[in-house]
This record gives structure tokens, C-alpha cells and sequence, in this order.
DNA sequence: ACAAAAGTGTTACATCTACACCCATGT
DNA sequence: ACATGGGTGTAGATGTAACACTTTTGT
């Protein structure tokens, strides 16, 4: 036991702080572009750095109802995936205290989702994720020293929105997680353009077409209105194509 | 803001408590078993009970140094193999406080390791994860109101060994993760019976050697004394080969 | 002599890639 | 007429599973 007496210090002796930060993807399909939604924070310490929407672990919650109560609080938005990424414990993460963050990878269908101003003086806008990790730092002015650069994520948020890709690129390979970036229905070139969009290659379209005809879970729903068949995602029959022993792999 | 007046209270609005807790397996090459390091507590509410080793995050620790630091104090082992599982943080998971755990997999070369007893009052031994699994309760006496059982293991304890030993079958088929279990130099046939041991299934001799043998990771380390070639892992090759883009895959 | 391990060969089969080709449709 | 999307065919390369067979070595 600690050799503490009388009465032991309580946050003195100190815990670190829990929090949970999330990473929500969506796609642009205006541009094709990959976008994080990131706060613009005007609080003290984050002035002018760009934020992970989270917030800390109260008392009861869990963990993912955490990150789902910071997305809406901050955003206003509910994804349709969410999964516990990564938990970044480096005690020098964050200057002001010691603060250990569960980062959560969430993706939300298309993105018009009008992204509502949060109540504690922040905002949220989508950006592009490859200019975000292209461009780690940014110029904020310059003075007879030399230029000034900060960097443009606040804290240890551009490593975990470097982590959140990596597992997103590794993951979209061999399960349909990338289906929670699509609308409900889409078209199978829309499902192509996804695959280019995250992993930067196309397939081969002949090939792509009987892939995803082989796969008796994504099920025709109708069509376009020109025509053009949509299909659907179908959970129940993925569930037992992959008990059956199929891989997605696309 | 919150709306407290004056002295906010501290330990009373309540972090959660953070802790991390260390799945390490180990093989045991007498009975070809895979093996996960218990203890045996004997302190009050843990009574009987196996537990995983772990314990608190301290103000100051990486998250990785208090996985080490809690195995060493614990069982004196210090794995060769350390990653990041999983956080656990159901708010129920322990009856005593609210306590969030990361959980960390481990490995370990062998394990003729002597576990030594830790300062306190536990006990480490090594249990064989099937049967751990497969018997998750256990019968402790009876009454005439029936039979009485409880649980194996503490807390969700059990759940994270499931989380582990999934982890290690799903990477250990396209990593040289499994590598770490066996000792500095190995013959083929050890590496064989390794997959054999964490998979159930056990390749085709003959393919598996010819697969083997393109690995040029796995370079010669002189003979056995009985005419067999050891093996061992070069990391420096392994790396280039991946970045070569080859794929592990046994 | 026998069993276990080391090593080589072969066959049948499935899959992937890259590309050629055809058809329907909308402008 | 032409571009676009939908759909079929196929030759070559590659990989895998299953199994047969030989040689070596320890007891």
C-alpha cells in the first residue's frame, strides 16, 4: 500500500483521465474524396487547432455510448458503424493533464448530413483526409525568426486519424465494413468508386462484376430510375455466407 | 459548464479507474498444450477466483510499461511478444468500482519460466485455455437448494481470454506472430506442431515444408545435435519481404 | 527391420488477371 | 454514331490440396 496517512489524497494521487475521441469517416461523392469530420475549436488551449470530436467517460456510461453521446452532442450525427480502434495512453498526449483516449472508428452513409455547430463553441466541417496527414503542419504567419508552423490536428490526433485509415484500408479488404459509407442502396459502380476512393486502385471492372454477383448478400433492390440495377446489403444472408465459410475479399 | 458551485467535488463526480490487464500465452511442449498465465488470488472478493494478471495505470505510466511492470511483479516474466488488445469498459464488469482495463496480449518463448510467486498473496500458474474455456463454470459444493457454481475466472475476465485467443488464431495465420512462442530456434516439425497447437488443424507436410523453405526469412541456424536444421526468425528479412509485398499466409 | 522425419514429384483443381468482345441504351 | 454501362469468354499465370514415392536416421 501507498504510505499515504490520514487522509489520502484523492485526484492528488491522481488517476488519469478517461476519454473517448472518435474518428468518423464519410464520403464526398461531389469530389470522391474521403473526408474525417473535424471540430474547429475556439477554447484556450486548442485555439485554431482542428479536434477529434470526444469527450470524457462519465461515471456509467460505456464506453461506445460515450462516443455516441460526443458525435451527437458535437456533430449531431449517429453513424451507422462504430468500433472501439485504438487506446493512445502516452502520458505527454496531452499538455494539460494526463489523459488516456479511447479512439473509436465510426463511418456515416454519404455525407450531406448537415453538420450542426456544437453548444460548446465548436464546429464541425468534413475534410479531406489525405490533405489532412499531406499536410501534418500548416503555416500560421512568419516573423524576421523564420516562419511559424503549427500543427494543424491538436495533440496525438493526427496519429490516430493515421491509425483510424490504416485499420479502415486493412479492414475494407475482407469485410463489408466500406457498405457503411454507401447509401442504403447503390449501384455497382458506386461500390467500385468506393474502393477506389479508400484504397486508391480500381478493379479490374469484368472481374469486379462477377465478384460481387457471386456474393448472394448483396441483393437486388430495385432499380435507378435510368435503369441502372441498386443493390443491397443484405446482413442476415452475409452472416451465414461467412458461417458457410465464404471470404468477402474484395 | 457543469453547474457546480464552489469546491467541485473530485473523486465524487468520478474518473473511472483505469487499469490494464495481460493475456500471455505460452506452449507447453510436454503436452503440446497453448497455456494462459492465472493467478490464483487469495484476497477477499477475488476469493478463489483466477485472475489475469494486471493492475492500476499509474499518473506517469505508458500504458505498455504498466502491462510489463504488472507481469513482472506478478510472475517475474517479461514476454518477448507485447501488443494492444482491447479496452474493456462495461460499466458493470466490476462490482467494486467502475474500473476500465486495457487489455494486452502476450507471448512467450516456451514456458519452462519459473512462475514465482508474487508479493501479493498470489499465486501465477499456467492453465490450458481450451479447458479454461470450455469450463467456464466451475461446481464449488452443493445444498439442498441444488448445486452451487461460480465462475472460473473474475469479472469479464473470461471474455477477454476469448478476445485474446481470437486475436492470436486470426493473426497468427498471416503474421509471424506465432514465432514468439517458440523458442529462439526451431526444426520444422516445431513450427508445424506450433499450428497445429493454436489452430486444431495441422497443413499437409509436405506443402507446408515447400511453403517454408520460399520464406527467406526463415533462415538456417545450424543443426539440432540429432541432424535436424534449426530455423530462426530474421526480423531485418522479414520486413523487406514484406515491403516486397509478400504475404505470410501458412 | 521398422518407424519417423526429410525431401522430391505429380496431378487435378480453383482462382486471379488482363484483355477481347458483344449487346443495349440514351443523346 | 458514339460513349457508357452491362455482361460473357478465355488464355496464361499462379497457387493449393492431396497423395505417392524415395531416402535417411535413430533405436
Amino acid at each position: 500500500m501507498a504510505p499515504y496517512k490520514k487522509n489520502p489524497p484523492t485526484v492528488a494521487i491522481g488517476k488519469p483521465t478517461l476519454a473517448v475521441d472518435v474518428v468518423i469517416f464519410g464520403i464526398d461523392w461531389r469530389d470522391d474524396s474521403l473526408d474525417v469530420l473535424l471540430l474547429r475549436n475556439e477554447s484556450e488551449q486548442l485555439a485554431g487547432h482542428l479536434a477529434l470530436p470526444g469527450g470524457p467517460v462519465g461515471i456509467k456510461d460505456t464506453l461506445e455510448e460515450t462516443a455516441f453521446r460526443e458525435l451527437k452532442k458535437k456533430t449531431g450525427i449517429r453513424p451507422t458503424y462504430l468500433e472501439q480502434l485504438y487506446t493512445f495512453g502516452d502520458p505527454e498526449r496531452d499538455p494539460r493533464e494526463r489523459a488516456v483516449s479511447v479512439a473509436y472508428l465510426a463511418l456515416v452513409r454519404s455525407h450531406d448530413h448537415k453538420v450542426r455547430a456544437g453548444s460548446d463553441a465548436a464546429e464541425a466541417y468534413w475534410f479531406n483526409v489525405r490533405s489532412i496527414l499531406d499536410n501534418p503542419v500548416k503555416k500560421i504567419g512568419s516573423d524576421k525568426d523564420g516562419d511559424m508552423y503549427k500543427r494543424a490536428l491538436a495533440f496525438d490526433h493526427l496519429e490516430i486519424l493515421q491509425t483510424a485509415l490504416t485499420r479502415l484500408e486493412g479492414k475494407i479488404r475482407y469485410t463489408p465494413i466500406g457498405l457503411d459509407l454507401l447509401p442504403e442502396t447503390f449501384t455497382l459502380l458506386e461500390l467500385r468508386r468506393l474502393y477506389k476512393i479508400v484504397l486508391g486502385r480500381e478493379p479490374d471492372i469484368s472481374n469486379f462484376r462477377r465478384k460481387v454477383a457471386k456474393f448472394d448478400f448483396l441483393v437486388q433492390a430495385g432499380e435507378n430510375g435510368k435503369g441502372k440495377t441498386l443493390l443491397c446489403f443484405d446482413r442476415k444472408k452475409y452472416l451465414s455466407a461467412v458461417a458457410r465459410g465464404i471470404n468477402f475479399e474484395i
